[in-house]
DNA sequence: TTCTTAATTCCAATAAATGGAATACTGATA
DNA sequence: TATCAGTATTCCATTTATTGGAATTAAGAA
């Protein structure tokens, strides 16, 4: 028997029993055990702690002493374990690291999390936006969001939602330079055209079964949200995620084109590193997260 | 891995090194051993406690705050063992409960623990003279001293000297009763009695190969002491152990008669009882006893 | 890209804990 | 006085846990 908690907790027990025998009960174990016991603690202090006979036990006057002393960090470690674990009260306390894209994260994340700030007051959510998925490690995420494929499988990932692209533009464009019928039609129209922050190329534009790599784009930047300001500003055509532009589209501020050529909606995924355990708060953030990605009300997919 | 304290124990080195690999270094185990105990801390606590790649180990802010809580237990209950594991200073501090005889105990235990009182101060001797053997269990006994054959096996025993029984009276006695030649003369002198307390029956007298009842004692006590205070008074013949007769022989006081006859003499024991391990002091005690015991300037044991 | 090193998992060997049966013993009772 | 009931302890076989070597996976450097 190595393991000293477990003997100093024997120890306490059975200095407030009559008998090693009720002892054992108390502790759900055998009388062979407490007699262990006893006899390694006693072993390991090189003191007698019970005088025993068959018919009586009776603590010892070091045993007494040691029992003093040993309330105290027994006391402690239990404690430790116990609080550590948390309790109704404070279930969800903690930080909740978060990594989403920008355009997702500053747009969507931080109203979907909005009901959880107040339901569970005593949670951090440390919310990161970054476009680079640099997140592997080191940097303290707990949960991350992430359009399109997910390469790793060291995540536990949940596709929570669908993300149609759409190519739009303003009326205002679209009266000026025509509504393109084909994906050739974009050629002669201008167009923008999103890089890649780590490749440094320029992103294909997608449609149904093939993509389109836009020859000449009229404006080009590595921020989403920057592209999808130059279409609202009605200065190209952009081939933007629904959820961006289907409040605008629902306005009458922007018009969507090309529909019949839509690419197959690219997954949301809501992804948590796969190892070690999962706390209430984490999981919680995580459900609540999945639940509001799917709510067509809070994440629009469709116009 | 159930050792709760070997867990934090293992976590809290961990947590001051870079690897795990060093930890597993630093506390003489492999890296195997320090990844399992870290996981199985998670799982118990429910939270992460290392970000850990390949490359690099990360405390967690929760692993931080854990490892804060954690440091006081964990040193506590080091210095329970430690602390109650006696160093130099207290090595022989705490109580030494001794029983002996009253003729052995007041006379002669008590000068032979004098050195060790004063070199020893942190040492409490509790003596407690009583010639009945209860002192099985219940009384809080370390050393027991006894005269004659010891029953119990449960105690580790050592004859720590002999006792040679001798059959005395004063000179003015001897004079006018004149000195007996064989044993059979004893008939038709004044002679003592003592009467054992457990049966209540005369003990024999002792003789080399036989035992000879006293017919008809002149005076009986349950106490040997006070027997052989009879005899210093000159009232009777008494059989009476040589440390308590030897002083007076040596000053004249008194005189030995029937040497010839003499019986072999009585073991003397100083044993402990067997179980439970044996602390320094009691060990200082029992080695101490037994070599005073040992010596006949102490403990006369021939004329 | 390949190479090196670390964490982790798998698995078989080893070590430890467990509880039933037997033993030893105490205190009480007939 | 002898027997009985109840307890601590030891022994031993079974079950359970721990250990470290080998293989796997991954991250950072060259």
């Amino acid at each position: 028997m190595h393991d000293r908690f477990r003997l100093l907790k024997i120890f306490a027990t059975t200095a407030q029993c009559t008998s090693f025998r009720d002892a054992a009960f108390q502790l759900g174990t055998s009388p062979q055990t407490i007699s262990r016991a006893v006899k390694e603690l006693e072993d390991q202090l090189g003191e007698l702690l019970f005088h025993r006979s068959t018919r009586q036990i009776q603590i010892t006057q070091f045993g007494a002493r040691f029992l003093q002393e040993a309330n105290s960090p027994i006391a402690e470690l239990e404690m430790l374990f116990e609080h550590s674990r948390p309790s109704r009260a404070e279930l969800y306390a903690g930080r909740v690291g978060i990594t989403a894209p920008h355009s997702v994260g500053r747009s969507h994340v931080l109203p979907l999390i909005e009901p959880l700030i107040r339901e569970a007051p005593e949670c951090l959510i440390d919310l990161r936006l970054e476009d680079e998925v640099t997140d592997t490690v080191g940097a303290q995420i707990d949960i991350g969001i992430r359009v399109g494929a997910l390469r790793d499988n060291r995540f536990v990932a949940r596709q929570a939602a669908q993300v149609p692209l759409m190519v739009v533009a303003t009326p205002e464009l679209v009266r000026q330079v025509g509504e393109p019928r084909l994906v050739a039609d974009l050629i002669r129209k201008p167009v923008s055209g999103r890089v890649d922050r780590n490749s440094g190329r320029i992103w294909p534009w997608r449609f149904n079964g093939f993509t389109h790599a836009p020859p000449s784009p009229r404006f080009v930047s590595d921020d989403p949200e920057t592209e999808f300001q130059a279409v609202l500003n009605g200065w190209v055509f952009g081939q933007i995620a629904a959820f961006l532009v289907i409040p605008y589209i629902r306005e009458g501020l922007l018009v969507p084109v090309l529909r019949q050529f839509e690419p197959p909606p690219l997954p949301l995924y809501v992804y948590r590193p796969q190892r070690g355990p999962v706390p209430p708060r984490v999981r919680k953030v995580f459900d609540t997260l999945t639940e509001s990605f799917a709510d067509e009300e809070r994440f629009p997919t469709r116009v």
